[in-house]
DNA sequence: CTCCCTTTTTTACGTATGTAAATATTGGCG
DNA sequence: CGCCAATATTTACATACGTAAAAAAGGGAG
């Protein structure tokens, strides 16, 4: 529209006939101004198109009302519902928050951290990469501000708070059931890139062994550099396959993505999995990946708690920001995963 | 480590015995800075611990370096990839990306521009809601900074600087391929809230009657209230099956997410889609979703070149941004789309 | 009408850096 | 040794707003 377009607080100030200072108190809280005075200023800012400058906002305030997240891949459904979650609490709490992507690049990882840094953000939160990381970065930001860690932690990060699943309970209880309707499940893992995969992993043999059946983990190996997740799922069954093992079992996968994968190499050998077959053949994932329902068959799993993760990732880091911590034991926050009975075991 | 840190380029011009200006001429670009000074400067630099602060920076420049973008959705791999080619460009180009999401939201979209403008960024990429938006939104954006729509664009948004793709070209493909080889294809539609699922649907419709068929679109109505392109898919294809129709045919579905519900709805009515039974039963998407080569069976779809997208969207929004233009008309680049013949057609 | 309290305005300074102009320094060369 | 050019430093001001203190204005109660 036609609006008279205003730059500064000071122009602003000049056309409304209301102090600078004023203004300021009102952009930050109107409350803080008579009732009146803010009718003028708002019958005001009606005539005009004004946005206060973002930078000069911040520059001189104790709390930027920012906060900064990190998270490793945006080509994983996973992490972009975590981020959801994330933004959508954060919002709510009136927060702004300024999102990168590693990029599976520890130099961009370093990188963002360097732009929080710089930014003044109240706080990060960051779901960091694999083994890649370099650590460092996670330690610079814990030293400069209030700092959480979700979905999953390098072992060499203990002293820090850290929002996730509870994989020994979330692992243990599809390994339970699997165990509990038919074959004890062998493992589908993957190359050791990934702390979860390893918390999974070592899970799955502690719960087995607990159960008195005798674990087995495939596909640790690496099958190609630039490998998929799927394309590994499906690589590392097919290989079992061909070579005429596995086609009686059940197979726990590290995660949905492989599932699908393991899932399509047995369709191809001709395998439906599926619970209905007592006994018989069936594929199981973890962290319930959106299209788990979508595909054939729809895939049982264990479902992570992402929506719990992103706000409880939020509010601890709220809490810390805010300060009024009775003691500053670092708090680690794990969700149970659930059960989602599908078709494929 | 145990670096001393320094908090402001006053302290550390005091610190290593540099004057303050040079110092920002040494950040800006260390070219304009006697490569003696410069080795004096980062010998300091690596004694102490100092980031220049990120507002101050921005404050009085001309330039931010930074670029906005929006996305409309988070938790759809076809945004994600876009995302991530945009991402990588920018970085290139070494700007600043502050990526945005609009949560199907539109509220948050025009708070997303706000933001933007505040910023001061030197440009904004979208991609926009569907219909919901509120397009005022978008013409603020352009009628204050350089401006570029990606992906999908408002039919009365037609003086605007486009990158998306060819929906004529990509949907004739795909139509005529089905033509080709098979029966002529429905199409299966989606309730109306998406521009460019619009343009396929009219793409459908012209090489359909080119070739001298009758078109046929289902699915404009809604389903349920909190759709999902799959469950959709499922839905509408599911209703067809069930009432004796469609599984002697061709479908088309206007995106990929809707085929992989479509083909969930197949495979539970004993249909098993494919190519190699000549004329028989198929189903086809669009876009070449990154799941699509992992499902079953294995999505036949045409492929948008999203990684052209993003980078053609970035070195428009650049070449605005330098303002060489040699005239100031929009530019609209429309990528061809590519057909991915796999299993299910 | 005056006093007192609340709110606003005025004034002034702070935030961390960019930027331009004037001045000083340095180095190379004749 | 002295001059010129390149570079650095000094000085000063600019960016747009936060914030605090002092002064002024406004409004209600007595």
């Amino acid at each position: 529209m036609g609006k008279p377009r205003i730059n500064t607080m000071e122009e602003l100030s000049a056309a409304i006939g209301v102090s600078r200072p004023t203004l300021s108190r009102f952009f930050q809280d109107p409350s803080l101004v008579k009732p009146n005075t803010v009718a003028r200023i708002e019958a005001g800012l009606a005539t005009v198109e004004y946005i206060p400058n973002f930078f000069a906002t911040r520059l001189n305030r104790k709390s930027t009302g920012m906060i900064g997240v990190i998270i490793p891949y945006l080509n994983d459904l996973f992490f972009t519902k975590l981020l959801e979650s994330v933004e959508i609490a954060a919002m709510e709490a009136g927060l702004t928050v300024i999102t990168q992507c590693s990029h599976s690049d520890p130099a961009i990882e370093a990188r963002a951290a360097e732009t929080f840094i710089s930014m003044n953000v109240d706080g990060a939160l960051v779901a960091p990469l694999g083994d890649h990381s370099d650590q460092a970065v996670y330690r610079r930001l814990q030293s400069r501000l209030p700092f959480v860690m979700m979905d999953s932690r390098p072992n060499t990060m203990q002293g820090v708070d850290f929002v996730g699943t509870n994989h020994t309970q979330s692992t243990g209880l599809i390994v339970e059931y699997l165990c509990r309707i038919g074959d004890p499940p062998v493992f589908l893992a993957m190359p050791r890139v990934n702390f979860n995969a390893l918390e999974r992993e070592a899970a799955y043999i502690a719960k087995m062994e607990e159960l008195g059946f005798k674990p087995q983990v495939l596909g640790t190996e690496l099958v190609n550099e630039d490998w998929h997740f799927e394309k590994h799922g499906e690589a590392v069954l097919n290989a079992e396959l061909s070579a005429g093992r596995l086609a009686e079992r059940s197979i726990l996968c590290a995660n949905d993505r492989l599932a699908i994968g393991a899932i399509r190499a047995a369709t191809r050998h001709g395998l439906f999995p599926g619970r209905s077959k007592e006994g018989g053949f069936r594929i199981a994932g973890h962290d319930d990946y959106p299209l788990c329902p979508n595909i054939n068959p729809s895939l049982t799993t264990v479902a992570q708690d992402t929506d719990a993760i992103g706000k409880k990732a939020v509010s601890r880091l709220l809490q810390k920001i805010s300060g009024d911590l009775s003691d500053d034991t670092p708090e680690i926050s794990l969700f149970d995963g659930s059960l989602m009975l599908r078709e494929s075991a």
